[in-house]
DNA sequence: TAACGTAGAGAACGCACGTTCTCACGTCAA
DNA sequence: TTGACGTGAGAACGTGCGTTCTCTACGTTA
Protein backbone atom coordinates (compact mmCIF):
# COMPACT_ATOMS: atom_id res chain seq x y z
CA UNK A 1 0.00 0.00 0.00
CA UNK A 2 1.44 3.85 -0.75
CA UNK A 3 2.80 5.55 1.86
CA UNK A 4 0.67 8.29 1.02
CA UNK A 5 -2.77 6.73 0.79
CA UNK A 6 -1.95 4.90 4.07
CA UNK A 7 -1.35 8.58 5.93
CA UNK A 8 -4.85 9.79 4.38
CA UNK A 9 -6.83 6.42 5.23
CA UNK A 10 -4.96 6.69 8.75
CA UNK A 11 -5.65 10.21 9.29
CA UNK A 12 -9.42 10.42 7.82
CA UNK A 13 -9.85 7.45 10.65
CA UNK A 14 -8.42 9.71 13.43
CA UNK A 15 -10.48 12.43 12.82
CA UNK A 16 -13.78 10.68 12.66
CA UNK A 17 -12.78 8.52 16.12
CA UNK A 18 -11.20 11.53 18.02
CA UNK A 19 -13.19 14.26 16.52
CA UNK A 20 -16.69 11.92 17.62
CA UNK A 21 -15.42 9.94 20.44
CA UNK A 22 -12.80 12.67 22.01
CA UNK A 23 -8.90 11.42 21.63
CA UNK A 24 -8.17 9.55 24.73
CA UNK A 25 -11.03 7.85 24.61
CA UNK A 26 -9.74 6.02 21.15
CA UNK A 27 -6.77 3.93 20.99
CA UNK A 28 -4.25 3.29 18.57
CA UNK A 29 -5.97 -0.17 17.88
CA UNK A 30 -9.26 1.56 16.77
CA UNK A 31 -7.31 3.84 14.92
CA UNK A 32 -5.75 0.40 13.07
CA UNK A 33 -9.28 -1.22 12.89
CA UNK A 34 -11.07 1.74 11.14
CA UNK A 35 -8.25 2.59 9.03
CA UNK A 36 -7.00 -0.66 7.59
CA UNK A 37 -3.57 -0.02 8.10
CA UNK A 38 -1.48 -1.55 10.35
CA UNK A 39 0.21 -0.89 13.58
CA UNK A 40 3.58 -0.95 12.29
CA UNK A 41 2.64 1.64 9.30
CA UNK A 42 0.54 3.76 11.74
CA UNK A 43 4.47 4.02 14.03
CA UNK A 44 6.33 4.65 10.76
CA UNK A 45 4.20 7.17 9.75
CA UNK A 46 3.35 9.05 13.53
CA UNK A 47 5.54 7.83 15.92
CA UNK A 48 3.48 8.67 18.83
CA UNK A 49 -0.36 9.20 19.26
CA UNK A 50 0.71 13.04 20.10
CA UNK A 51 1.83 13.20 16.87
CA UNK A 52 -1.09 11.60 15.18
CA UNK A 53 -3.30 14.20 16.81
CA UNK A 54 -1.06 17.04 15.87
CA UNK A 55 -1.51 15.77 12.20
CA UNK A 56 -5.36 15.28 12.17
CA UNK A 57 -5.45 18.78 13.77
CA UNK A 58 -3.56 20.05 11.10
CA UNK A 59 -5.29 18.79 8.21
CA UNK A 60 -8.58 19.55 10.08
CA UNK A 61 -7.27 23.29 10.30
CA UNK A 62 -7.09 23.38 6.69
CA UNK A 63 -10.46 21.60 5.13
CA UNK A 64 -12.44 23.73 8.02
CA UNK A 65 -10.93 27.31 6.74
CA UNK A 66 -11.21 26.04 3.31
CA UNK A 67 -15.07 25.54 3.50
CA UNK A 68 -15.14 28.25 5.79
CA UNK A 69 -13.67 30.68 2.60
CA UNK A 70 -15.29 28.69 0.25
CA UNK A 71 -18.69 29.60 1.60
CA UNK A 72 -18.12 33.14 2.57
CA UNK A 73 -16.46 33.56 -1.02
CA UNK A 74 -19.97 33.03 -2.15
CA UNK A 75 -20.59 36.84 -1.70
CA UNK A 76 -19.02 39.67 -3.52
CA UNK A 77 -19.95 42.40 -1.14
CA UNK A 78 -17.62 42.31 1.26
CA UNK A 79 -20.50 43.46 4.04
CA UNK A 80 -21.74 40.45 3.32
CA UNK A 81 -18.98 38.75 3.70
CA UNK A 82 -19.36 38.91 7.83
CA UNK A 83 -22.49 37.97 8.78
CA UNK A 84 -21.88 34.92 5.76
CA UNK A 85 -19.49 34.01 8.34
CA UNK A 86 -22.33 33.07 10.69
CA UNK A 87 -24.69 31.22 8.71
CA UNK A 88 -21.74 29.29 7.60
CA UNK A 89 -21.13 28.20 11.36
CA UNK A 90 -24.93 27.65 11.59
CA UNK A 91 -24.59 25.46 8.63
CA UNK A 92 -22.03 23.19 10.24
CA UNK A 93 -23.54 23.21 13.89
CA UNK A 94 -26.44 21.71 12.27
CA UNK A 95 -24.56 18.78 10.83
CA UNK A 96 -25.29 15.13 12.39
CA UNK A 97 -21.98 14.79 13.33
CA UNK A 98 -21.05 17.92 14.96
CA UNK A 99 -19.86 17.87 18.62
CA UNK A 100 -18.18 21.40 19.06
CA UNK A 101 -15.08 23.24 18.03
CA UNK A 102 -12.62 20.46 17.44
CA UNK A 103 -9.60 22.83 18.67
CA UNK A 104 -11.87 23.35 21.84
CA UNK A 105 -12.51 20.35 22.79
CA UNK A 106 -8.83 19.29 22.26
CA UNK A 107 -7.19 21.82 24.54
CA UNK A 108 -10.03 20.80 26.86
CA UNK A 109 -8.47 17.45 26.95
CA UNK A 110 -5.33 17.54 26.26
CA UNK A 111 -4.48 21.74 26.87
CA UNK A 112 -2.75 20.43 30.27
CA UNK A 113 -0.43 17.73 29.14
CA UNK A 114 0.28 18.57 25.38
CA UNK A 115 2.45 21.41 23.79
CA UNK A 116 1.69 20.05 20.06
CA UNK A 117 -1.80 20.10 20.95
CA UNK A 118 -1.98 23.36 22.40
CA UNK A 119 0.28 24.99 19.79
CA UNK A 120 -2.35 23.47 17.09
CA UNK A 121 -4.88 25.21 18.97
CA UNK A 122 -3.61 28.01 19.09
CA UNK A 123 -2.26 28.52 15.51
CA UNK A 124 -5.99 27.37 14.68
CA UNK A 125 -7.58 30.04 16.44
CA UNK A 126 -5.11 32.66 15.17
CA UNK A 127 -6.18 32.13 11.63
CA UNK A 128 -9.20 32.60 12.21
CA UNK A 129 -9.28 35.81 14.24
CA UNK A 130 -6.50 36.60 11.18
CA UNK A 131 -9.44 35.44 8.69
CA UNK A 132 -11.80 37.93 10.61
CA UNK A 133 -9.70 40.78 10.37
CA UNK A 134 -9.13 39.87 7.17
CA UNK A 135 -12.87 40.01 6.18
CA UNK A 136 -13.30 43.21 8.28
CA UNK A 137 -10.49 45.73 6.62
CA UNK A 138 -12.04 44.64 3.25
CA UNK A 139 -15.29 45.99 4.57
CA UNK A 140 -13.57 49.06 5.42
CA UNK A 141 -14.74 48.51 9.01
CA UNK A 142 -12.46 49.58 12.05
CA UNK A 143 -9.95 46.83 13.36
CA UNK A 144 -11.56 46.42 16.80
CA UNK A 145 -14.21 44.61 15.48
CA UNK A 146 -12.81 41.66 14.29
CA UNK A 147 -11.92 40.72 17.68
CA UNK A 148 -15.15 40.99 18.92
CA UNK A 149 -16.68 39.14 16.18
CA UNK A 150 -14.00 36.36 16.69
CA UNK A 151 -15.53 36.38 20.23
CA UNK A 152 -19.02 35.65 18.96
CA UNK A 153 -17.97 33.27 16.85
CA UNK A 154 -16.12 31.05 19.76
CA UNK A 155 -19.02 31.90 21.93
CA UNK A 156 -21.26 30.30 19.54
CA UNK A 157 -19.35 27.36 18.88
CA UNK A 158 -18.85 26.46 22.11
CA UNK A 159 -22.70 26.87 23.26
CA UNK A 160 -23.39 24.82 19.82
CA UNK A 161 -21.16 22.15 21.40
CA UNK A 162 -22.67 21.88 25.16
CA UNK A 163 -26.49 22.19 24.21
CA UNK A 164 -26.78 20.48 21.16
CA UNK A 165 -28.27 23.41 19.43
CA UNK A 166 -27.51 25.38 16.22
CA UNK A 167 -29.54 28.13 17.65
CA UNK A 168 -26.46 30.27 18.92
CA UNK A 169 -25.20 30.88 15.45
CA UNK A 170 -28.27 32.77 14.73
CA UNK A 171 -27.91 34.71 18.25
CA UNK A 172 -24.06 35.61 17.21
CA UNK A 173 -25.42 36.63 13.81
CA UNK A 174 -27.39 38.72 15.41
CA UNK A 175 -25.36 40.36 17.68
CA UNK A 176 -22.58 40.91 14.69
CA UNK A 177 -25.31 42.40 13.01
CA UNK A 178 -25.72 45.21 15.56
CA UNK A 179 -22.33 45.24 16.13
CA UNK A 180 -21.83 46.44 12.52
CA UNK A 181 -24.78 48.65 12.66
CA UNK A 182 -23.19 50.84 15.22
CA UNK A 183 -19.96 51.42 14.16
CA UNK A 184 -18.94 54.05 11.47
CA UNK A 185 -18.47 52.95 8.10
CA UNK A 186 -20.84 50.54 9.18
CA UNK A 187 -23.54 48.91 7.47
CA UNK A 188 -27.09 50.05 8.12
CA UNK A 189 -28.03 48.46 4.45
CA UNK A 190 -26.69 44.84 5.62
CA UNK A 191 -30.23 42.84 6.25
CA UNK B 1 -11.87 12.19 60.82
CA UNK B 2 -15.89 13.64 60.19
CA UNK B 3 -16.78 12.83 56.98
CA UNK B 4 -18.29 16.61 56.38
CA UNK B 5 -14.76 17.22 57.03
CA UNK B 6 -13.35 14.55 54.86
CA UNK B 7 -15.74 15.36 52.27
CA UNK B 8 -14.31 19.11 52.29
CA UNK B 9 -10.73 18.03 51.57
CA UNK B 10 -11.29 15.65 49.21
CA UNK B 11 -13.49 17.88 46.93
CA UNK B 12 -10.36 20.98 47.60
CA UNK B 13 -7.98 18.77 46.54
CA UNK B 14 -10.09 17.09 43.61
CA UNK B 15 -10.90 20.77 42.41
CA UNK B 16 -7.33 22.03 42.36
CA UNK B 17 -5.76 18.67 40.55
CA UNK B 18 -9.18 18.18 38.27
CA UNK B 19 -8.75 21.84 37.33
CA UNK B 20 -4.93 22.38 37.03
CA UNK B 21 -4.01 19.21 35.15
CA UNK B 22 -7.52 17.90 33.45
CA UNK B 23 -9.68 15.29 35.31
CA UNK B 24 -7.97 12.26 33.38
CA UNK B 25 -4.50 13.36 34.04
CA UNK B 26 -5.26 13.29 37.77
CA UNK B 27 -5.77 9.47 39.30
CA UNK B 28 -7.29 8.60 42.32
CA UNK B 29 -4.13 8.12 44.39
CA UNK B 30 -3.01 11.34 43.35
CA UNK B 31 -6.52 12.91 45.06
CA UNK B 32 -5.88 10.74 48.35
CA UNK B 33 -1.89 11.83 48.33
CA UNK B 34 -3.01 15.62 47.54
CA UNK B 35 -6.08 15.70 50.25
CA UNK B 36 -4.96 13.42 53.05
CA UNK B 37 -8.40 11.19 52.97
CA UNK B 38 -7.65 7.66 52.44
CA UNK B 39 -8.43 5.47 49.48
CA UNK B 40 -11.08 4.09 50.97
CA UNK B 41 -12.99 7.01 52.50
CA UNK B 42 -13.04 8.60 49.09
CA UNK B 43 -15.05 5.71 47.93
CA UNK B 44 -17.17 5.07 50.51
CA UNK B 45 -18.16 9.19 49.76
CA UNK B 46 -17.74 8.89 46.28
CA UNK B 47 -18.39 5.59 44.85
CA UNK B 48 -16.77 6.03 41.58
CA UNK B 49 -14.64 8.60 39.71
CA UNK B 50 -17.24 9.81 38.20
CA UNK B 51 -18.97 11.11 41.22
CA UNK B 52 -16.09 12.88 42.24
CA UNK B 53 -16.10 14.61 39.52
CA UNK B 54 -19.70 15.49 39.07
CA UNK B 55 -19.47 16.74 42.95
CA UNK B 56 -16.73 19.10 42.08
CA UNK B 57 -18.00 20.89 39.46
CA UNK B 58 -21.46 21.19 41.14
CA UNK B 59 -19.77 22.73 44.44
CA UNK B 60 -17.70 24.91 41.28
CA UNK B 61 -20.75 26.16 40.35
CA UNK B 62 -21.65 27.33 43.57
CA UNK B 63 -18.44 29.08 43.83
CA UNK B 64 -18.29 30.64 40.53
CA UNK B 65 -21.62 31.89 40.73
CA UNK B 66 -21.41 33.16 43.91
CA UNK B 67 -18.36 35.21 43.56
CA UNK B 68 -19.33 36.54 40.34
CA UNK B 69 -22.81 37.80 41.82
CA UNK B 70 -21.04 39.37 44.85
CA UNK B 71 -18.60 41.39 42.57
CA UNK B 72 -21.47 42.34 39.90
CA UNK B 73 -24.42 43.34 43.12
CA UNK B 74 -21.39 46.05 44.35
CA UNK B 75 -23.02 48.30 41.38
CA UNK B 76 -26.98 49.56 42.73
CA UNK B 77 -27.10 51.19 38.94
CA UNK B 78 -28.44 48.22 37.04
CA UNK B 79 -26.99 49.47 33.93
CA UNK B 80 -23.45 49.10 35.33
CA UNK B 81 -23.94 45.64 36.50
CA UNK B 82 -24.28 44.26 33.02
CA UNK B 83 -20.16 45.80 32.06
CA UNK B 84 -19.34 44.50 35.55
CA UNK B 85 -19.88 40.86 34.56
CA UNK B 86 -16.93 41.53 31.91
CA UNK B 87 -14.53 43.19 34.75
CA UNK B 88 -14.90 40.01 36.90
CA UNK B 89 -13.96 38.09 33.80
CA UNK B 90 -11.00 39.92 33.44
CA UNK B 91 -10.03 40.11 37.22
CA UNK B 92 -10.18 35.63 37.35
CA UNK B 93 -8.66 35.52 34.11
CA UNK B 94 -5.74 37.16 35.61
CA UNK B 95 -5.92 34.91 38.50
CA UNK B 96 -2.35 32.80 38.32
CA UNK B 97 -4.16 29.54 38.33
CA UNK B 98 -6.48 30.45 35.74
CA UNK B 99 -7.10 27.47 32.73
CA UNK B 100 -9.67 28.41 30.82
CA UNK B 101 -13.61 27.18 32.44
CA UNK B 102 -13.52 24.32 34.17
CA UNK B 103 -17.10 23.36 32.70
CA UNK B 104 -15.73 23.74 28.96
CA UNK B 105 -12.68 22.21 29.35
CA UNK B 106 -14.25 18.94 31.18
CA UNK B 107 -17.20 19.18 28.36
CA UNK B 108 -14.19 18.64 25.59
CA UNK B 109 -12.82 16.13 28.03
CA UNK B 110 -15.61 13.95 28.77
CA UNK B 111 -18.40 15.02 26.78
CA UNK B 112 -18.57 12.35 24.84
CA UNK B 113 -18.47 9.65 27.69
CA UNK B 114 -19.73 10.53 30.79
CA UNK B 115 -23.10 11.75 30.96
CA UNK B 116 -22.90 13.11 34.52
CA UNK B 117 -20.39 15.52 33.22
CA UNK B 118 -22.07 16.67 30.50
CA UNK B 119 -25.31 17.37 32.69
CA UNK B 120 -23.33 19.59 35.09
CA UNK B 121 -22.06 21.39 32.33
CA UNK B 122 -25.36 22.52 30.47
CA UNK B 123 -26.59 22.58 34.39
CA UNK B 124 -23.82 25.40 34.65
CA UNK B 125 -24.54 26.81 31.86
CA UNK B 126 -27.90 27.86 31.36
CA UNK B 127 -27.41 29.17 35.23
CA UNK B 128 -24.99 31.70 33.58
CA UNK B 129 -27.21 32.27 30.70
CA UNK B 130 -30.05 33.02 33.35
CA UNK B 131 -28.12 35.21 36.14
CA UNK B 132 -27.41 37.28 32.72
CA UNK B 133 -30.90 37.02 31.68
CA UNK B 134 -31.75 38.23 35.46
CA UNK B 135 -29.35 41.68 34.77
CA UNK B 136 -30.72 42.30 31.17
CA UNK B 137 -34.71 42.11 32.59
CA UNK B 138 -33.47 44.01 35.78
CA UNK B 139 -32.43 46.77 33.61
CA UNK B 140 -34.77 46.76 30.95
CA UNK B 141 -33.45 45.89 27.82
CA UNK B 142 -34.52 43.54 25.35
CA UNK B 143 -34.53 40.30 26.55
CA UNK B 144 -32.53 39.27 23.49
CA UNK B 145 -29.44 40.95 24.33
CA UNK B 146 -29.21 38.51 26.85
CA UNK B 147 -28.20 35.57 24.78
CA UNK B 148 -25.88 38.02 22.82
CA UNK B 149 -23.97 38.82 26.16
CA UNK B 150 -23.66 35.24 27.11
CA UNK B 151 -21.76 34.42 23.88
CA UNK B 152 -19.47 37.27 24.52
CA UNK B 153 -18.42 36.11 27.98
CA UNK B 154 -18.02 32.37 26.84
CA UNK B 155 -15.99 33.61 23.88
CA UNK B 156 -13.66 35.45 25.99
CA UNK B 157 -13.73 32.50 28.59
CA UNK B 158 -12.48 30.12 26.13
CA UNK B 159 -10.04 32.37 24.28
CA UNK B 160 -8.17 33.36 27.55
CA UNK B 161 -8.44 29.80 28.26
CA UNK B 162 -6.21 29.08 24.73
CA UNK B 163 -4.59 32.25 24.76
CA UNK B 164 -3.37 32.29 28.49
CA UNK B 165 -4.03 36.16 28.22
CA UNK B 166 -6.97 37.97 29.86
CA UNK B 167 -7.50 40.45 27.28
CA UNK B 168 -10.73 38.69 25.80
CA UNK B 169 -12.60 40.03 28.58
CA UNK B 170 -11.92 43.97 27.71
CA UNK B 171 -12.93 42.82 24.01
CA UNK B 172 -16.11 41.50 25.10
CA UNK B 173 -17.11 44.67 27.65
CA UNK B 174 -16.52 46.49 24.48
CA UNK B 175 -18.44 44.57 22.66
CA UNK B 176 -21.44 44.24 25.13
CA UNK B 177 -21.11 48.05 25.96
CA UNK B 178 -21.43 48.60 21.78
CA UNK B 179 -24.58 46.27 22.21
CA UNK B 180 -25.82 48.29 25.14
CA UNK B 181 -25.88 51.63 23.49
CA UNK B 182 -27.04 50.43 20.42
CA UNK B 183 -30.33 49.14 22.11
CA UNK B 184 -33.62 50.89 22.40
CA UNK B 185 -33.81 51.72 26.34
CA UNK B 186 -30.33 51.66 26.07
CA UNK B 187 -27.42 52.83 28.04
CA UNK B 188 -25.65 55.67 25.75
CA UNK B 189 -24.96 56.60 29.76
CA UNK B 190 -22.64 53.71 30.81
CA UNK B 191 -19.48 54.84 30.20
C1' DT C 1 14.57 -21.84 -7.59
C1' DA C 2 16.33 -19.82 -3.44
C1' DA C 3 17.44 -16.17 -0.44
C1' DC C 4 16.05 -11.90 1.24
C1' DG C 5 13.49 -7.89 2.56
C1' DT C 6 9.03 -6.04 3.63
C1' DA C 7 4.42 -5.80 5.34
C1' DG C 8 0.44 -7.25 7.89
C1' DA C 9 -1.78 -9.51 11.79
C1' DG C 10 -1.83 -9.63 16.14
C1' DA C 11 0.53 -11.25 20.43
C1' DA C 12 3.31 -9.42 24.03
C1' DC C 13 5.15 -6.01 27.21
C1' DG C 14 5.08 -2.41 30.53
C1' DC C 15 2.74 0.81 32.77
C1' DA C 16 -0.95 3.55 34.65
C1' DC C 17 -5.02 3.72 36.90
C1' DG C 18 -9.85 2.67 38.79
C1' DT C 19 -11.36 -0.20 42.17
C1' DT C 20 -11.18 -3.65 45.81
C1' DC C 21 -8.92 -6.27 49.39
C1' DT C 22 -5.79 -7.19 53.39
C1' DC C 23 -4.08 -6.31 57.59
C1' DA C 24 -2.75 -4.05 61.61
C1' DC C 25 -4.47 -0.66 64.82
C1' DG C 26 -7.27 2.18 67.68
C1' DT C 27 -11.91 2.84 69.76
C1' DC C 28 -15.88 2.02 72.12
C1' DA C 29 -19.71 -0.93 74.10
C1' DA C 30 -20.81 -4.74 77.04
C1' DT D 1 -10.99 -6.94 79.45
C1' DT D 2 -12.58 -8.34 75.23
C1' DG D 3 -14.44 -8.43 70.99
C1' DA D 4 -16.68 -6.20 67.13
C1' DC D 5 -16.11 -2.49 64.22
C1' DG D 6 -14.36 1.35 61.56
C1' DT D 7 -10.10 3.42 59.70
C1' DG D 8 -5.76 4.25 57.30
C1' DA D 9 -1.99 2.65 54.58
C1' DG D 10 -1.04 0.57 50.91
C1' DA D 11 -0.79 -3.87 48.33
C1' DA D 12 -3.27 -6.31 44.88
C1' DC D 13 -6.26 -7.04 40.92
C1' DG D 14 -8.03 -6.36 36.43
C1' DT D 15 -8.18 -3.80 32.53
C1' DG D 16 -6.98 -0.73 28.89
C1' DC D 17 -3.73 1.12 26.09
C1' DG D 18 0.71 2.98 23.94
C1' DT D 19 4.36 0.83 21.98
C1' DT D 20 7.27 -2.95 20.41
C1' DC D 21 8.16 -7.63 18.94
C1' DT D 22 7.31 -12.11 16.52
C1' DC D 23 5.91 -14.82 13.03
C1' DT D 24 4.21 -15.82 8.75
C1' DA D 25 3.39 -14.87 3.88
C1' DC D 26 4.54 -12.91 -0.20
C1' DG D 27 6.94 -10.42 -3.83
C1' DT D 28 11.46 -9.45 -5.79
C1' DT D 29 15.88 -10.45 -7.54
C1' DA D 30 20.20 -13.10 -8.52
Amino acid sequence: MDSEVAREQALDAAERLFYGQGVQAVGMDAVRTASGVSLKRLYQLFPAKDQLVEAYLERRDLRWRGRLAEHVERHDDPLERIPAVFDWLEEWFGEADFRGCAWINSYGELGATSERVVAQVRAHKRAFREYLAGLVADAGLPTALAGQLFLLAEGAMVTAGITGSAESAAEARGAALSLLRGTPGGASAVN
